[in-house]
DNA sequence: AAAATAAAAGACTAAATTGTCCTTTAATAT
DNA sequence: ATATTAAAGGACAATTTAGTCTTTTATTTT
């Protein structure tokens, strides 16, 4: 559904939001372990984040990364999903490419409702609102198939 | 959204589909044609579909590409996605993996409903509603931004 | 100031996906 | 039978995505 890197980089962000939300920095290592990502792997995810402007970073001891209040309430999935993988899920046909914004696509028809319903939802998802129901327990970020037992 | 195999193989079947409704078998050449498609790699995935029971195939002058009638009316969206990318659309958690079924995951209560149509349009699609519409008229297999202008 | 800590950065490897090319096999037409 | 046509098959090449490793730079302690 959606690539690697944007998998990690939502698990990843949604942790530092919710620490955030605590007052606490997050380390790359500490979000390695929630997450059960590679670890040099979602040293370069957080840095697109960063160059992003979505997260903030500091180095050094007691350093980390993190992102503030404004952004956890304004920033939505779709932004996220679109500087982790560029346009692909921006404007496109489920089946085809751009050009099914004004060509008759066959599929449009079946999907657009749905499509539509996709892109309403990383629209409208804050990740507030997801990091709130991880705080409150109602989920995890790291995944069996993934981790150890 | 879907693999480039799956989007090829998708809009080949529906030509197929199309043709063998009129009584015709169509070639590589022609299908690559009005896709609009990588020929060598499309004759992979037309392999793959003859492998898989979708599609049959003759050898020789007048051979090409077929579906029967049945085929046409039962087989589903899903299907073809299935055989050419794997379970990636099935039953996985639009973020996480496999384990999303009993563990809690924070997005799944956001994206169930979305997902659930999803994969239900893609089971109640049959190959006849696609290829009835493009026989109307009512579509293209060709995009823009891959073909000439 | 020096040691320790942690992110930034760049070069690299591995794997999967996408795509090409060339030979073989099966069917038809002359 | 032979030539022709078109799919089957296998071996590659290119690109993208995923992931690693090593060095540098910025911060903070001591």
């Amino acid at each position: 559904m959606f690539s690697k890197a944007c998998e990690y980089g939502i698990r990843a962000t949604l942790y530092v939001a919710m620490q955030s939300m605590e007052g606490q920095r997050a380390g790359l290592r500490e979000i390695v372990d929630v997450t059960g990502t590679p670890a040099a792997y979602m040293a370069k995810i957080l840095q697109k984040l960063v160059h992003a402007g979505i997260l903030d970073s500091v180095r050094g001891p007691v350093g980390g990364f993190g992102i503030s209040r404004i952004k956890i309430d304004n920033i939505r999935l779709a932004e996220l999903v679109h500087t982790l993988e560029g346009d692909r899920f921006q404007g496109t046909c489920l089946l085809g490419k751009k050009s099914c914004g004004d060509t008759v696509c066959p599929l449009h028809n079946e999907f657009l409702e749905m499509k539509e319903e996709m892109l309403g939802m990383l629209e409208n998802t804050s990740l507030f609102e997801l990091a709130s129901q991880l705080s409150l327990g109602l989920g995890t970020l790291k995944y069996r198939d993934e981790g150890e037992t």
